[in-house]
DNA sequence: GATGAATGAGTGTTCATTCAT
DNA sequence: TATGAATGAACACTCATTCAT
């Protein structure tokens, strides 16, 4: 639609123009001959630079995920108490899946969800690995492909999980007794399964708030502090 | 993997193949050859009943969310408090998504999300429709595939809006006082679009958590259990 | 050029004009659009009957190689001395070069001399595998699809190397006392490398002959028995 | 793989790599591309230097076999009788081929075989050129191209055609009387077609030989006098 | 002289849909 | 009613060649 600044390098049209075909389309959906037209340049000028396409979007989902990690550990590690921490880092997340809805729906959905059956895992060397709960493998390219994908999530997730864990180990947060919560502990990043799964309850609420309810109605910081109050405490009245 | 029923009329053993193949293909990769192939028949069989892959792809929606609506309606009116009604939906919506997980990620994500900018309205008529914050509209066709979707999809938050309406008009849930919220009420359906934002984010705890982390380790009572815990007193521990 | 006969069914025009592509030129400079378009079909037809370009290929040479090996091998056993036998052998192989001229030169070529390096061997378990002497392996599919041509070769060459392996073994054929050929005696064949390089020096005359120089002029059998007196008793005039 | 030395001038640089690419690739599959990476320079400086990809391809075909036909020339004429000559002749191009295999299995293949029913020759001014058996002739422009690697061949051809003329009008070969033979005597170049035939045959032999079964298994001597001993006296063991 | 960014026609392959039987 | 042969637009990707600096 809106004609991409002609004096920009070819490079850099491109990943504009590669950002919002991929946002508006999905990574399937889209076709790089879109994105070359938008970016007014040709095929081999695109594979020069990103090799495939999902190079072209790797490019662009890296970009933007390292900022974001520096933003969120920045952010988070100014405050001290979980609260502000929590807003801190819904803060920094809103305004992120605000400006990224598009492409991290692609993360999500396409690049994760999508995959039945097949986790991310560690192996014993320390290596990330994908596992199939049917016992058919991915051919190891395409496993190298989505495996960095599913890092840019959990690294994200990660943060807020850490923050979580904190808060039970601290005592501030509850830590629901389930019998079978022990098992399920991941010896590798020292997070329960609880917070774990707490940081993607949350998590979820927000990116989908952003993703489908909320649009710029609200402004951030009044947003934010609703949902760390409704995580907080809930949603029922105090009597 | 497993065969079908030889002995299953034509049109059910597509649709039995149909449901196995989106699952685990998505919308966009699964393709009508291999429908018919584990279906045993041939594409014009497919196609006489069905008339297009979109439409076989909703008569599967549109059976699972008729019987997922009575029994959302059914279960939830037998119990009497707020409670109670949200743990029936919860227990009710984590067996369902359990079971089609795949097929209702599709609607989520291939057949909501993904469309961006685009958002399903009421008209002066009450007829739904598509609008787009980008000006440009959807082929008619286009619009009248995609809004049967967004229904399917609305009608189920509905049901646990409906629940958190009455929980706030009755006092029993808070009520959150924010100066933009009265301009945003859906006067339609009578919903607040704090409600709404409500439903959304415990819906999308409870489906990312089916998702993505709880796989058959909690009991489904005891998860849901947990969450509405979580929901109606938070995670902050009592001192 | 020539029109195919539009009665026939499709599968065979695709195959029909596909020999005359592949045979004019080459396997990688042909272009399934040129074979569509001769065959007058559609590109999905050739997909559906034949897969690939690679499976198109093989599917002509298989067919060819079969009534090939057939003839070859009943023709040659009609003989009793091993005059006649190689003058069999090459009437059939003339006959048939003349015919596949441009097809045998791709897998001879294109197939065959053009992955330098590699060589087709015998692993301990009897099975055909691809070894590099340069060490690197070749992706097992690209394996897989060279072998299926190694072996056409092979079976073709063998009638030839087994007749000349009788006619040494029985003493009318030469047999070379070079200290290093007990070394390369193939052990899983039974041909000492003698025959088969005989073998091949003789074949490729022919192939040579009628691939370049000699084309429709001579007849036949009055070909064949020179290259046989040549073969036998050498180009030198006797005193 | 080994570096080229990066003192040496950029030409002779694109040389080296050149050699190395399109002995390991063949002329369609190798690319410009692989050529500079190798090289170490730019696009620019080969086209600057060669034209295109085909001149590029030429130069280094035409250093060869200058130095060839020289060798050629040289190691035959010091020959006195037919033997001898045929061994010199052998022996130079045995080395040569084992060197220059893969560059001269293009010019073989991919710019002669390749081209079905398009074959050289003479015009009534002398001068060379292409003519088709299906009646469509070539663009001039290509046609100049396939003609010098065709010169090519067909010189490395006349000096074995020349000794083998020379062996039968001495009456050291045998001359077979064939009826159609005096009819393919090529005037212009006093070689009866037996000899052309001939030479291909032997010639043929080495190539094959060198190709595909002999790999420096044999020293060179023994190699050649055991294939002049098959051409002059025959396979058939003497009684 | 040397460069390398930019190009776009061309290639193998996929798959929803049609329609004659 | 059931079929499956036939289709062709669409897609990711390649690479020889050009040309401004």
């Amino acid at each position: 639609m809106t004609a991409i600044d002609p004096t920009l390098p070819k490079k850099e049209r491109i990943l504009i123009a590669a950002e919002d075909v991929f946002s508006r389309r999905g990574y399937t959906k889209a076709t790089l001959d879109e994105i070359i037209a938008m970016a007014d340049t040709g095929k081999g000028t695109l594979y020069k630079y990103f090799g495939n396409k999902d190079n072209l979007f790797y490019t662009l989902i890296e970009e933007k995920h390292n900022k974001l990690m520096e933003n969120l550990h920045a952010l988070t590690a100014e405050q001290k108490d979980i609260s502000g921490k929590l807003q801190a880092y819904l803060n920094c997340m809103l305004k992120f899946l605000r400006q990224n809805k598009g492409l991290w729906l692609i993360v999500w959905y396409e690049l994760n969800a999508a995959h039945q059956g097949i986790h991310p895992d560690i192996d014993k060397n320390g290596n990330w690995v994908l596992t199939s709960f049917y016992g058919d493998t991915l051919p190891t390219e395409e496993e190298a492909r989505l495996l960095r994908y599913y890092k840019v999530l959990w690294e994200e997730i990660s943060v807020l999980a850490d923050i979580l864990q904190a808060g039970q180990d601290s005592g501030s947060l509850k830590y629901t007794d389930c019998k079978q919560i022990k098992a399920i502990i991941d010896p590798m990043h020292n997070l329960t399964s609880e917070a774990i799964f707490g940081a993607y309850h949350l998590f979820a609420g927000v990116a989908n708030g952003v993703f489908h309810v909320i649009d710029s109605r609200f402004g951030d910081e009044e947003l934010t502090s609703i949902i760390v109050d409704y995580f907080l405490n809930g949603h029922a009245a105090k009597q």
